[in-house]
DNA sequence: TAGTGGTCTAGACCACTCA
DNA sequence: GAGTGGTCTAGACCACTAG
């Protein structure tokens, strides 16, 4: 008779510390307890809280430091700054990417934006719109879609702030870590309103990323429609 | 004075194995020694073997089954079958893919193709050209560029073979292994030939996905440029 | 020097597969 | 029941960081 429930100790020491992370007991960059610590507090040996730790920091949810802790990831930080822009340009040359956001407005989810955020048609969400320049060029046309109650008070003096990338922000303004994101990929022509803002003819071809960004506990907070200009950049993805 | 060169047991011993896959001292599919052997063999615990292959099963080098072994990855399986493969239909429906080869012949190496292959311009190259249909419709041209050597007798005859994938026909007919890829995509606008193939108007947006596949040792021996028509299908991508 | 994560051991027992 | 991978322990020692 197998037991149908069964989950190993480092699991459920796992499950504790997401939850602990989710209700915010550590937050973004703050060091956690050490494994032996830890270990002490759950009972267990050292090895086993190893195991969970290691886990969580495959999934970029910890950042173990040696000789300092272990850490809660966060979005401000060069190792993850821009772990999700998969734009790469075409010349190796270090870009200086800018965030130029220019609308921020509440609307009423639309069918689709409600269905992949879980919201119901009609919630409030806010629709930030923005270029990414990449040297001064603008090579990214974002429609971000950011479900309302989480992130009451933002306007586009705060998106304005500084070098930060949004992500960042969210995470220290909000309260809202992502964790992880699905992108779906498609090309498309050009529309004219974006044509013009990316500086090419409309109709051209241009690389649609529409991505669902997840916090804890999978829950969808964002979605975004992207349109890459990929005449002097590309998309880089690594299988593994 | 810190030891430039220290590298753990559990390294050693996988680098060990990584070397024992490249010289096909186990194939695909098959079982390697136990963890107790291999731990007996190496005079070391059973935990840093497990160490070790832990490592080499989170990058796809091997496959661990409880109660039976661990075995040698191999994309003859339906874990891994269609593992570099991220097309999905827009519809959730299980779709049926075929590969449909069309051309096979030998050419030699363009700047371009020589220069991500590690060849010299003028060295011979096989290319292959395919459509890929998902249910009968044809999604994907595919212009294949292989290291010739490595490739010797492949033909259209044998590529026509059957259900398995092409990485599966490599890794058996030609002992050569997928281990992992590097995708960079673009929106482009089909030229007449493509649109042709895939029955879509000139001009239209695709998406362009230049892909090269490393094997063993991060050795480059493919190239290939796919054509994806994404009117009903997208490209996926877990960001993680 | 104290504290942290990183490696390694020897052995125990559990869960799974298969003959 | 024999063999395999999966979990867990208690303790040792190493490597790194910082005051």
């Amino acid at each position: 008779m197998p037991s149908p429930t069964f989950s190993p100790l480092y699991r459920q020491i796992k499950d504790f510390l997401i939850r602990s992370l989710e209700v915010g007991e550590w937050g973004p960059g703050d060091a956690i307890p050490s494994e032996g610590e830890l270990a002490t507090r759950f009972s267990v040996s050292q090895g086993t809280v190893r195991k969970a730790i290691d886990e969580m920091a495959a999934e970029n949810l910890l950042v173990r430091r040696q000789g300092k802790g272990t850490f809660v990831a966060t979005h401000d930080d060069p190792r993850s700054f821009y772990r999700f822009l998969r734009l790469v340009s075409d010349d190796g040359t270090v870009t200086h990417t800018v965030s130029d956001p220019f609308s921020c407005e509440l609307q009423s989810a639309t069918p689709e934006v409600a269905s992949v955020l879980g919201l119901q048609v009609g919630d409030r969400v806010l629709c930030v719109e923005r270029l990414l320049r990449f040297n001064g060029e603008p090579v990214v046309f974002d429609q971000i879609y950011l479900v309302a109650d989480l992130f009451a008070g933002l306007s586009l003096e705060k998106l304005r702030g500084g070098e930060r990338s949004l992500y960042s922000l969210f995470e220290s303004d909000f309260g809202v870590r992502m964790i992880n994101a699905e992108e779906h990929l498609r090309a498309v022509a050009a529309d004219p309103y974006s044509a013009g803002l990316l500086g090419v003819p409309e109709g051209s071809p241009l690389l649609l990323v529409e991505r669902t960004a997840y916090t804890y506990g999978n829950k969808p907070v964002e979605w975004r429609r992207g349109l890459y200009c990929t005449r002097q950049h590309y998309y880089r993805n690594d299988l593994g």
